[in-house]
DNA sequence: GCCAACGTTGGC
DNA sequence: GCCAACGTTGGC
């Protein structure tokens, strides 16, 4: 899951209560599917974008699976959307709980250059999407990475 | 700040 | 249903 730190960074998450935050303001249709796929207790990499270094922070994990997104009725919110009705709610979110924040970080750059991350969604051109799936071996690649960051190459 | 890539919108 | 225009994302 990608969050810009500048509005919502993996410490955030951290300070809320209960180290837990609704994933609000999904407003893309195949994030939102992702979303719904989501089950209680899978883990998430946690992606800071559109900063100064695009980096994996961490992980955090699903506690409650996908629900309507409120916040597309309130008027005032940023992400208000009048096609979205309490009775037909058209964007979901789930909840999410800080989990883990990696020591070192992994950045973007390293990512790209692991093969086993070849065919990660994140790493594909173009990509957009805030929700994406990680495979097991890729999942487990970039934790791995973050403790081998020091080896030469 | 630039710009490529992508999703959405809306006229036709 | 096509597709040009537009807005947004996000790495660089």
């Amino acid at each position: 899951m990608k969050s810009e730190p500048a509005l919502f960074s993996l410490d955030d998450l951290r300070a809320m209560p209960k180290r837990t935050a609704p994933w609000d303001g999904v407003r893309n249709y195949q994030a939102r599917n992702y979303m719904r796929e989501m089950r209680t207790g899978d883990l998430v990499l946690f992606y800071h974008s559109n900063c100064k270094q695009p980096v994996a922070v961490g992980i955090a994990k699903v506690v409650r699976e996908a629900y309507p997104d409120y916040t597309a009725w309130n008027r005032t919110s940023d992400h208000f959307d009048p096609a979205s009705h309490p009775e037909a709610p058209l964007w979901f979110m789930v909840d999410v709980r800080w989990k883990q924040a990696f020591a070192e970080p992994v950045p973007l750059s390293a990512m790209k250059s692991m093969p086993q991350l070849k065919e990660m969604p994140l790493l594909r051109r173009g990509n957009r999407l805030s929700v994406m799936p990680v495979t097991r071996e890729q999942f487990d690649a970039v934790t791995a990475r973050r403790k081998n960051r020091c080896l030469p190459k």
